[in-house]
Order: structure tokens, then sequence, then C-alpha cells
DNA sequence: CTGAAAGCGCTTACAG
DNA sequence: CTGAAAGCGCTTACAG
């Protein structure tokens, strides 16, 4: 026995009225006596009625419900345990969410370890998240679309001044008199080079070198990657990372070498995300729920130009 | 002059061909004769036709592409925030994304302040979090609908053991000797309560009382309440907080006390986030990611039971 | 206040 | 291979 869904011709059989009236009790119900209406709201009730949205929408010419507005976010991130792992994406959810607040337009995440090649179903709006730039200008040529972090030439993104960061941690550093400075960088991406050319830059100019190696924003690498600059320099005085993640690792490592923080040590992050705070860490904060927010703005108004790069700034907490 | 935009009756119009034929020569195109077929494709690609999927979908009794299945996470949090500050979302969307790779089903997200009052269009499955009972029972009538946590009678659910994980934490500072053991536990809320209970009903075990307070889950506010829980029993050895993020608030408040961690005062959390590893905080272990997952699991084959209560486990690390 | 009818744009047996 | 017709489930002038 097939319990197929009760359609409105059920509704108004068993209520005894047309489906035309039917369809008036349900919906406004205006010009319905009021008996009627109830009869068939009951009926609808009883039998489980629920509107078909797809019929409903034809009828009407509205967009149906299933149709309505989406705006996705479209991450490129290998690592499956992204969401638990990197607190940017729950901060562009933040701001993602904030921009969306009040405006009946369905937010749909997809996360993805590579680019899609199929697109099939193109929202109304997209935000593109490490999205290479070949894929990257396809997918802004298909449909409103607007990048966080530089993406091709050409697709519009918002992305924090990365490199005026770099040089802020290195401006803080150097006139709190940290002379023998240490630097965990980030893996080869533009927003890192950015942070780090920012940070070099400052560093070259008050004529100081800069022991350094490359992380990959993860805490274990910066961990190992920091003992090994403690070792090729023992007497530093200050480490960059170039992120929060990255700077609890350089935490770690100096906690276990015994050399205390800020005293022997200056630490600075970069993100400004939770994690910075939580672990009073001072940190470059990136301005990512704005990012986010602006970036849905933009898709939902393109004529408001993208932002571009939005200015980040220092916070300053115990570990410096 | 309105650009209407073309239907098929305009291209088998300017085709010459029944909108039966059009009909079939833009779909399979089979039983369709070659010439025939591709005249209507150029007319079609011409007059920019594009097929209007809600009338397809209607036809078809398919769903539409904008109809495609959509799981939703329906949050009702009153910070707007919550995905920057709370950890614990961003977990519940790893072991989601995970659970929905290549199902080609949608991942919606919604945050709201408060439990919605209307509902059109009802998704095909609904994960809720933090939704209170009266309305999770309506969800629950209305679709497939899953809880984080524990919700309405009869609305399956998800949750950790929290009392159990309560009582691990304290069995772990008991062995450990410690015996002048404090605790911030969390706000008024089924979860915070059953870690509460789980962690003193042990202690009342082994015959030790607990000084404590209630926390919200914030950071601040548990530094706040740590510094009178040492104010009113400075020589507390042990402070167990309810979450990870008081964890940090507890940490601070005993940096700024001078006492050392863990050698003066062992700290457990409670979430067994990402922050617990970065800030090498001792935590119980929430399977978040896998909760999200199995409800998941629940909503695309509810014949599937729902696991209702996972166990927790202990992570011993620096700080105890 | 009510119902018969037309229509939303497309698909698909059916008969030819 | 082709077209007239019915139908997907609902809405909405229109006439009463």
């Amino acid at each position: 026995m097939e319990d197929r869904r009760a359609k409105l011709a059920d509704v108004a059989r068993v209520a005894g009225v047309s489906r035309a009236q039917a369809s008036r009790a349900i919906n406004g119900g205006y010009g319905v006596a009021p008996e009627v209406r109830q009869r068939v709201r009951d009926v609808a009730e009883r039998l489980g009625f629920q509107p078909h949205g797809v019929a409903r929408a034809l009828a009407t010419g509205r967009a149906s419900a299933g149709e309505r507005e989406r705006v996705e976010i479209l991450i490129v991130d290998p690592d499956p345990q992204a969401f638990s792992a990197k607190p940017f994406y729950g901060r562009v959810l933040t701001g993602a969410t904030r921009a969306l607040a009040g405006q009946d337009v369905a937010l749909e995440l997809k996360l993805v370890p590579a680019p899609p090649t199929t697109d099939e179903d193109p929202p109304f709006g997209r935000i593109l998240i490490n999205m290479p730039p070949v894929p990257g200008a396809a997918y802004a040529r298909r449909g409103r679309t607007i990048a966080l972090g530089e993406s091709a030439p050409g697709v519009p993104f918002v992305a924090p001044d990365n490199h005026g960061g770099g040089h802020q941690a290195a401006v803080h550093l150097v006139t709190t008199g940290r002379r023998r400075v240490g630097a965990v960088f980030g893996p080869d991406t533009p927003c890192a080079r950015e942070r780090k050319n920012g940070f070099l830059r400052m560093m070259a100019g008050a004529g100081l070198t800069v022991v350094s190696a490359h992380g990959d924003f993860t805490r274990a690498t910066a961990y190992t990657v920091a003992k090994e600059l403690l070792t090729r320099e023992p007497h530093l005085d200050a480490i960059f990372a170039a992120c929060d993640v990255s700077a609890m690792g350089v935490l770690q490592a100096l906690r276990e070498a015994g050399r205390r923080v800020p005293d022997d040590v200056a630490v600075v992050g970069f993100d400004g995300s939770a994690l910075a705070e939580a672990a009073d860490l001072s940190s470059i904060f990136m301005p990512v729920e704005e990012e986010a927010a602006s970036a849905i703005r933009h898709l939902l108004d393109p004529a408001l130009p993208p932002p571009a790069r939005l200015p980040t700034t220092l916070t300053i907490r115990g570990s410096s």
C-alpha cells in the first residue's frame, strides 16, 4: 500500500469543496467562509498535506521555495578536518551569516578536496576559497562570484592586507626592543608570501636579519620548526608566526625549552582568531568576518565594488 | 519591450515542429530525425532557450536542480559570532561534510538567534542544535529530523555521554593525586548539568568536596570565576572546566596568580577541540565530528537507528 | 463566498 | 519519425 502523499485534490474532496476553494483556504484564506476555511485546514492537517512546492512555483510564477536564492561558499581544502582545525572557516561563516541575516537567502556550504569539474545548478552567488585561478575564472564567468583571497585576474576578491600585517608585526617587535628575531613563515601561498615579505622588508629596513624557516600553518610543523630555530639561534628574543595555529606550536616549543613568554621571548601570531584571544597571544588581526560579510554584500548587490584589501590591526596581548 | 525568456513553444514554432518534437530533440534526441534535431538545437541556441527547471520538474516528477536534496543544519544561538567563538560548530561541519561526501546532497547552514516561527520549504533532512523541545518536536513531525544533544522526547538525537565524561575527568584528577579540587561548571543546560553531575558524583564517591561555581562556557566568565575560586580556596590543586574555552580562562587566571600548571594545579577541560590540542590542555574528548556524521547518516537512512549516546574519552596533555 | 476552467512550461505515453 | 493530447499539482481570474 503506497501511502502517496496527499495532494490538494485529496484535501478538497475530503473537505467537500472545490480545489480552488481548498487552495484559497490554505493560503490566504480571504474570501472563504470561516467554517469552510477551518474545515479545510483541519483536513489538510489530518491528511498531512504538504503543498507541492514545484507545482506551486509553476502556478504562481514565483521561484519555488526550493528554488530560493542560494549563496554557496565553495571551499577547496584537502583536509577533511578543515572546519575543525582551522578557525578561519568558522569566521567566514560568522561574517556570511551576519550579512545574510533577514535576507531569505540560503547559505550552502561545500568543502571539496579539489576543484569540482562539473557545476550543475549554479547558485545565485558564490564565494570561492582557495580556488586555483583557472577554475576560479571559469566560475566567475558563470555567475556572481567573489574570491576570498586574490584569485585570477578579473575575478573580484576581498582579502586582508597581508603585507601590511607582516609589517605591523615587525614594527611591534622592533619597537618593543627585540633584536634577535625568528620567524616561522607559512607555506608557498600568496597570502603567506605577502605576510613574509611585509615582515622581512620592515626588518631589513631596521637593519635586522631574521632567523626563519617555513611551516605549513599547522601547529605540529611550527613546533618542530621552532625547535630548529632555537637550536640555530638559542638567543632569539622574538618569534613571529605566520598564523595563530602556528604560534601555538611556537609557544609549546618555547615552554619546553624553558623560555619564558614574553620575558625571554615575545611571540606574535597572525589571524586574530578566537584561539589568539584564548591563548593570550598577541596577533595581527585579520578582519575575516568583515571580509566574508562584504563578499556577501557584493554578491547580493554587485553594484557595490568589492572592497579588495581590508586593513589588519595589531592586537597586543600577554605574549609580547 | 519585455525580452521574455524563450520557452519551448517558441523554439518549436521557430523550428517549425511540435512542442513534443522540440522537447525530444533537446533532451534525449532519440527517435528524432537527425536534421530536425540539429535544427531544433540551433534554434534553441539562437533563442537562448533555457529549459524552465520548475516546469520540467513538475512534468517529470523528478526533483528540479534547485530542488536537489538538502540537509539543513539549524542552529539556535543568540551569539552572532557563534561560528567564530565556538569550535563546536566547526566540528559539526567537519562531521557533516564527511558524511555527505559524494552524496550529491546540499548542506545548508542556518544560524538563528531564536527558533524560527515559520518553516516554509522544509529540507529533506534537518539537524537541530540547541533547539528547545517544543519547536524541536514540531520540526520532527514535519520531516526527517535529528537533534544534536537530547531534545524533546520522541525526537531522535545523538549526544556525547556527558555524565560519563564528567566522571572520567574526576577519576583522572583523583587518581593523579589531586585532593583540593575546584570546578568551573557550565550554564544551566542539560549537557552542562550532566557533566557536572558526573563529575560531582564521582568526587562524592571519593569522599571529596568540590569548590565550584557556574560559568557560561565563555573564557571571560571562566577567568573571573576561577579567580573567585582561588580566593575562596587558595590551595586548589586541580580545576575542572566544563568546556575547553572555559579552561582557557582558568589557565589565564592561574598564570596571573603565579600558579604553575600542572605542577601546582592540574587543569582538565571538556570538548577535545583543536583548542585543547593547541593549548596542550588535557580534555575530555567529545566525538562531535562522529556525532554529526552519524546524525547525517541517520537522516539519509532513517532505518539506521540514531546512535543516541556516544562515549567520551580522556585525552591527557601537559595541563594535568 | 464558491466552482468550472484555463494556465504555469514542460514531458510522455499513445496513435499514427 | 511525428503530433495531438493529457497530465504533473497548484493558483487565479472569471462568472456566478
